[in-house]
DNA sequence: ATGTTTCCACCTAGGTGAAAACTT
DNA sequence: AAGTTTTCACCTAGGTGGAAACAT
């Protein structure tokens, strides 16, 4: 008879912007890379609670393949060709992650549980790009016209030396993305312009009561 | 008999930029305050050597005051009226820390040796003031007219919520200041134009050979 | 008279999507 | 034809000292 475990992690992990976000998953979201690196919109920003304020913790994100598939945005309709995509995928493990084949370290790690706790953890620095050597740490390499769902790790961080101890990884559906080198769903286009305050330069005046 | 120590601490810090340092110094160096927190130019940067790699450490900044005088620039010259000023220095112990009483901890602590090793560590984000109560963790308070050393502490971070371990204090008799809120001696101005990339508006075209 | 505060033009530094050029 | 790269004007965000206004 199936034993089920009586007690689960007290580690809560909670998505911020979830109104935003559904507003681009129900679009399709698209995430632009570049040769330089591009930053996502909307950003990945979670609240944490349930850690042990005094133990030190590293926040990880990485981003795994949703698919093997190669989609294309055919006559307003993202779309594969039903077959499975092995040449790139499979044959290159570091796609999702860094150079150095690891997920992309928040950059306040390692810190106290007390201090992740404190506030909302935002991953806006990370830099998404199909360059396949990066010569930076905050890159992470994907691949263009692939489908990808954002994954955060916590992991123990221990100051003996030893590796560290993977406590738990916790992924957002709703903030599943196609990595693209120019959008292709004008509708996307227009939502990241509405409300990413660095493409001002394209808003059109809007009314004030909006 | 005098006993001697043995052994000295393997920790480190060397100070970077000692030629601009020693120019200012030579000049006598002022640094502003303002109500919403000055960076200071130039900026404490060290290098460290002899940590262990593997402990976690953080790096503090703190500013002690060089004596208890209030000094004037009279005639192009820096002096004191000779009586100690017991009126704000040692009444108020915050002057020369953050509104907590701490010194500025380094945005980087707490991390481990290998991390601190690996790269210059500067404290470019550190702001001065004179406002009593600022409301950010990265405004140190000081006094005008009073003259301060830079102090940077290397403390052991242990993640069971214990104290940290003071392990070392650094002082840097080369990059002493006196606190103003507007510039006294005309050539510190033009040194600080001269040197600080973000007061290029008020230099004057220079020769490409300089 | 002396010292402080506020406001400002002018920078640094770097994040946007558009459009044109380029590649395959 | 389909996708990628480069360049660009236009933003956000914020760090300078100057100058005038202000405070004591």
């Amino acid at each position: 008879q199936t034993v089920y475990p009586r007690t689960e992690s007290p580690v809560h992990l909670e998505l911020q912007d979830t109104e935003l976000w559904s507003c681009f998953e129900s679009l399709s979201t698209e995430m632009i890379l570049t040769k330089g690196g591009r930053r996502m919109f909307p950003v990945l920003r979670v609240g944490v609670r349930g850690l042990d304020p005094e133990t030190l913790y590293d926040f990880k994100l990485d981003f795994i393949p949703c698919d093997n598939y190669r989609w294309r945005y055919v006559s307003r309709q993202w779309q594969t060709n039903g077959k499975q995509d092995n040449t790139s995928l499979n044959q290159d493990r570091r796609y999702g992650v860094t150079i150095k084949g690891e997920p992309y370290s928040h950059p306040k790690s390692p810190n106290y549980g007390r201090f992740w706790m404190s506030d909302i953890i935002e991953f806006k620095n990370v830099k998404l790009t199909n360059r396949p050597n990066p010569t930076k740490d905050d890159h992470i390499i994907l691949n263009s016209l692939h489908k990808y769902k954002p994954r955060i790790h916590i992991l123990q961080s221990l100051s003996n030396g030893q590796p560290n101890i993977l406590l738990e990884t916790f992924t957002f559906p709703l903030t599943s993305f196609i990595a693209v080198t120019a959008y292709q769903n004008e509708e996307i286009t227009a939502l990241k312009i509405r409300h990413n305050p660095f493409a001002k330069a394209f808003q059109e005046p809007r009314d004030r009561t909006e």
